[in-house]
This record gives structure tokens, C-alpha cells and sequence, in this order.
DNA sequence: GATTACCAAGCAAGCGCTTGGTTTGTAAAG
DNA sequence: CTTTACAAACCAAGCGCTTGCTTGGTAATC
């Protein structure tokens, strides 16, 4: 019945067809975008129910018909774009070949989920982590080691290949720190392009061979 | 008549005894040091001004006669930290030659001051912005764009010895995110020491010339 | 003898969330 | 095609609590 304005990428529509997260243009998948663009741009503490509702347009009250309580909507915020994000990493790694080439890949995809459609619900999951209740980051903790663990084994083939010098986990970390910052200051308009500001990063990451 | 328990650096004193910035065992002071802590550790939206009464000893009401309001208190932690860390740096590449040498030790005190004593403010800094009124985040972004010019003319001279290679800006920003992001990760109590952590980093931002 | 630093009490506003009832969508039964 | 039944989606109202901050008065300090 219901038709999406924009197609989504195949790895997008398989989750979203195994039920693993709400289709974008559902009531929950609308207010899931609309409380990811809120928690970024406010914070989760000074978003207030009421302004999750006038961005749905829906009263305050009955955004508890949907999820229990307002850390449920943080929490499911987080969740889905973990999810997503990982399976776009996975379908990314599969096309590419020698560790560098995973490595920029990894790169892009992250620098696409931070700048991208899912910049929102990426920089809420980096910086609004603290809201979440300990049962609830121990959840998704487990789903980011998923997440993580490409990345660590993509850097240790390449530092097994000589073109990365430092310990791949405290590589990780510091990469982690300037993708996830450059929400703070990337504008697409600029002269700049997402590629190009990956293969500057790639060029710190790893020296050529 | 107050003395510390632990001395000050000269340069920090020096902003002290100038009247810059509050003197870390006066009330102001003290009050500003477990702002910095409960802001980090809990958030600035979550701490309460009931939070802050009883962190040192006083009613919340109290506090209102050191600050006009809470956000006050906000604007405080930010500026002192900033100030005295830009007076930190300006000291320590007084004591660097090389372009390369410059690069470190900014690299070197910013990871300090992250890490170090003034962490939680620095941390505050540089994730609640959002928290501060327009006016006062104009004030702070001053404050900062002299921080900042600092780093940018030291890595334009190392550009220029070529031993950067990307634009100076933008490497900047890539270490801040990494930098900023090390609280989030790095333990004292591992065996990596922040001095070591520093070199990883300027292994990363230049190639050996 | 001011001035500074604080307390005790509480107010107005905003918060997350609940409640009881109404509308809307869906689909089988007549 | 209409009727009936039922659940999901939503509204209007407001409750109990916490919030930042105020007020009027007291104790300490210079």
C-alpha cells in the first residue's frame, strides 16, 4: 500500500523487509527520523515529549502508544542505525580487495553515515550516549562491538601488509574521534567532497607502500 | 592567606594572580571544579543546581549569589579552561624549534588538558556547546578562534617545511575529533603513557621528512 | 557596620507520563 | 454492498514531580 518517496538502497530495504528496523515512511520510522534530527540538534534532555509530538504531529501523550517511555525512542534511534550502518559496512567491504581498499571504504562509510540521510541518528549515537540507561547501552554496546570489530580487522590486515604503523585499536580510536567530529564542521556545500575528505583521512591512516 | 595544596604552574598561577580566572581552592573556583566533573560525568541538562549546591556543601539557592543563573556557571567552565589551556600552549611552543616540534607539543598539551587536571572542562568545552546561549557561545568561539590560530600557523609551517601534507584546516579539525576524542577511551592506568599517545598522533598528522 | 556569604522555604513553570474516551482502519459476517 | 466487531491510533486533560530561581532573613568577615 504504502510507497516510499525515495527508493531505498538494497541493504536498507532487507533490513526493513526482515522487520529489523521501521520503514522510513511508517508513523514509527517518521518519528524515529524526526527524534534523530531533535536529539541532535537540542540534546536528548532538552528535547521534550511535547516536541517530539509537534514534529510528528501527533499529541504528547500518544507517543506512548508507540514506545513505552522517551529513552525507548533514544534507544531505538541508536539501534537502528547501528544496525543499518553495519550491514552497509559489510556490503561495502565485499567489493573491495587489498587492505587499503577496505580501509578507505571503511572510511567512506562512515564519513556517509555521519554526513549522509543518517547523520542525525549517527552523531546521537556517538554524543548521547549518557541518556541511555546501563541496560540499554550494554545493548547497544554489544551491537557497536559488531560494528567495531570490522574495522579492527580490516586495520590489523593492513598493518600485516606494512602500509599502518600504530596499533590498529588505538588507530581505530582515533579515527573514530575525527570521522565523528567532522559532523561539527563538513558542509557539503563547500569545495570539498565527502570522497576527497576520505582520501585525505586514508592519507593519515596509512602510509603508501 | 589561602594557599594551594598542590602548586600551581607559573603560567597558571599567573592567570590567578592577575584576576583572569578564579583561584582553583577559592569558592568560585571550587564550585567551577565540580561543575566541570558533574557536567562531564552527567551532562550539563541533567546536572541540577541541587547537584551543584551540595558538591560543595552550600543550598542550591546559594549558588545564585556567585552566578546570575546556571548557564553562567556553563559559560565559566568553558572560558577559564580555554584560557588558561591557549596560555599553556603559547608557554610550550615558546620551548619547540622545529615545525615538527611546534606540532607536538600542541599535540602534547592538548592531550593533556583533555587528560589532565582540566579534562572535565575541557571535555565540558568541547560537548555541551550547544548548552550555551547564543551570546555566550559568540563569546567562547572568540576565545577559541585564538586557541585555534595557534594550531593553524604551526601546522602551515610544517606544511610549508613539507611535512604536512593536506590543508592545515582540515587536518586540524581531523585532530580535534581524534584528540577531543581520547577522554572517551584512554586510561592512565594502561600501558600506553599520554606521551606515547602524542607521538602515535604526530606519526599520524606528518610524514618524516 | 557594612558587605559578603549563606540558609530555609517555596513559587511558577515545565517535565515525563497516565488516563478515559473518541476516531480511524480492517476485515469477516450478514 | 452493508453491517458489525475489534483493535490500533490518537486526543484532551491533567497529575505528580522536578526544575531553575527568588525571597526574606541570618551568620560570618573585614
Amino acid at each position: 500500500m504504502a510507497q516510499n518517496m525515495t527508493k531505498l538502497s538494497p541493504t536498507h530495504q532487507a533490513l526493513v523487509d526482515q522487520g529489523t528496523i521501521n520503514a522510513p515512511d511508517s508513523a514509527k520510522g517518521r518519528l524515529l527520523q524526526a527524534a534523530a534530527m531533535l536529539f541532535k540538534e537540542k540534546g536528548y534532555e532538552r528535547t521534550t515529549v511535547r516536541d517530539l509530538g509537534k514534529a510528528v504531529g501527533i499529541q504528547s501523550g500518544s507517543l506512548f502508544h508507540h514506545f513505552p517511555n522517551k529513552e525507548a525512542i533514544l534507544r531505538a534511534v541508536m539501534e537502528e542505525t547501528i544496525l543499518l550502518n553495519t550491514e552497509l559496512m559489510k556490503a561495502a567491504l565485499l567489493q573491495s580487495d587489498t587492505p587499503e581498499d577496505k580501509v578507505l571504504a571503511l572510511i567512506q562509510c562512515e564519513l556517509e553515515s555521519v554526513l549522509g540521510e543518517t547523520g542525525a541518528a549517527m552523531t546521537v549515537l556517538v554524543y548521547e550516549w549518557r541518556s541511555l540507561k546501563e541496560e540499554s547501552q550494554k545493548h547497544i554496546l554489544s551491537l557497536r562491538g559488531i560494528y567495531e570489530d570490522l574495522w579492527i580487522s580490516a586495520l590489523s590486515e593492513a598493518k600485516d601488509a606494512g602500509s599502518v604503523v600504530i596499533d590498529p585499536s588505538v588507530l581505530r580510536r582515533l579515527l573514530t574521534g575525527a570521522l565523528s567530529w567532522t559532523v561539527n564542521w563538513y558542509r557539503q556545500e563547500g569545495d570539498m567532497t565527502v570522497d576527497q575528505l576520505a582520501k585525505m583521512t586514508l592519507s593519515l591512516a596509512i602510509k603508501p607502500t
